[in-house]
DNA sequence: TCTAAGATGGGT
DNA sequence: CCCATCTTAGAA
C-alpha cells in the first residue's frame, strides 16, 4: 500500500477465539484501515482495551442485550461503533463465536496511511493528538454509526499484520471506566511503552 | 413518554 | 474545571 510494507488482512478465525484480553495484547502492532468514501486511512495500532460481555461490569453488553449492542452477539470480525457523549465515534472489534459479546475498543493508532484526509476529518494538524483517544480514532478514520456491523474481512474496515518485535508492550487499568467499580481496576488496556501517540490516560500505571 | 448518564476531547 | 451534544437504556 505504502510501497514498503505488505499489509495481510486478518481472517475470521484470529477474531473467532475466546480470550479477548488475549486478542487485544495482539492487537497492538498490527493496522487498521479504513475506505470511507473512497478514501483509505489507517495506522498502527498502539493501544487498546478488552471488554468481556460475561464477566465484565464496564461492558455495554453485561446483563443485557439491546440493539444497540446486538452486534456484539454476533460472532467475531465485525465491527462496532457507537456514539459516545453524543459526540465521538468510538471503533471496536468483535471477538468470540456468536452469543458472547467480548469487544476491543480501538484507543489510538499512528497514522500510516491517507494521512491529508485524517487531517481535514480532524479539521488540522493535531500532531500527537491527530489520532491518539477511541474519540480522535474515529473522527480520523471517518466513522460513524453507521459503519456498526462492518465485516471486517470485506474491504471497508480492515486490520493487517505487522507487528515489530522490538515494541514493548505495557498493560494497565482501562479509562474512563469506574462506574464499573473493581471491574475498572481490571489491566485490560493494552499500549506501546513510551510512544506518544498513545492516549493519556487518566490514571497512574499500576503494574 | 421522560430523563439521567455516558468506554471523550477540547477549550478556559 | 467546564462544556458540547444526543443516543441509549431503564424507569415511570
Amino acid at each position: 500500500m505504502n510501497g514498503i510494507t505488505e499489509y495481510v488482512k486478518l481472517s475470521r478465525s484470529f477474531y473467532v477465539r475466546s480470550n479477548v484480553v488475549e486478542i487485544a495484547e495482539e492487537l497492538i502492532g498490527k493496522y487498521v484501515f479504513t475506505n470511507i468514501d473512497g478514501r483509505v486511512t489507517g495506522g498502527r495500532i498502539v493501544e487498546c482495551e478488552a471488554y468481556n460481555g460475561r464477566i465484565d461490569r464496564a461492558s455495554h453488553a453485561f446483563g443485557r442485550r439491546t440493539p444497540r449492542t446486538e452486534v456484539m452477539y454476533g460472532k467475531g470480525g465485525f465491527s462496532y461503533v457507537y456514539l459516545c457523549y453524543g459526540i465521538h465515534n468510538m471503533l471496536n472489534v468483535v471477538t468470540n463465536e456468536a452469543e458472547v459479546a467480548d469487544a476491543v475498543l480501538i484507543r489510538s493508532i499512528v497514522p500510516v496511511e491517507g494521512i491529508e484526509t485524517m487531517i481535514e476529518r480532524r479539521g488540522g494538524d493535531k500532531k500527537y493528538k491527530l489520532t491518539a483517544g477511541p474519540g480522535s480514532v474515529g473522527k480520523a478514520l471517518g466513522l460513524n454509526t453507521s459503519h456498526s456491523g462492518i465485516d471486517l474481512t470485506g474491504d471497508r474496515i480492515w486490520i493487517a499484520n505487522g507487528r515489530r518485535n522490538h515494541v514493548q508492550i505495557e498493560r494497565d487499568r482501562r479509562v474512563g471506566v469506574d462506574y464499573a467499580e473493581e471491574d475498572a481496576l481490571l489491566p485490560w488496556r493494552f499500549f506501546e511503552k513510551d510512544n506518544p501517540w498513545v492516549s493519556v490516560g487518566k490514571q497512574k500505571a499500576i503494574i
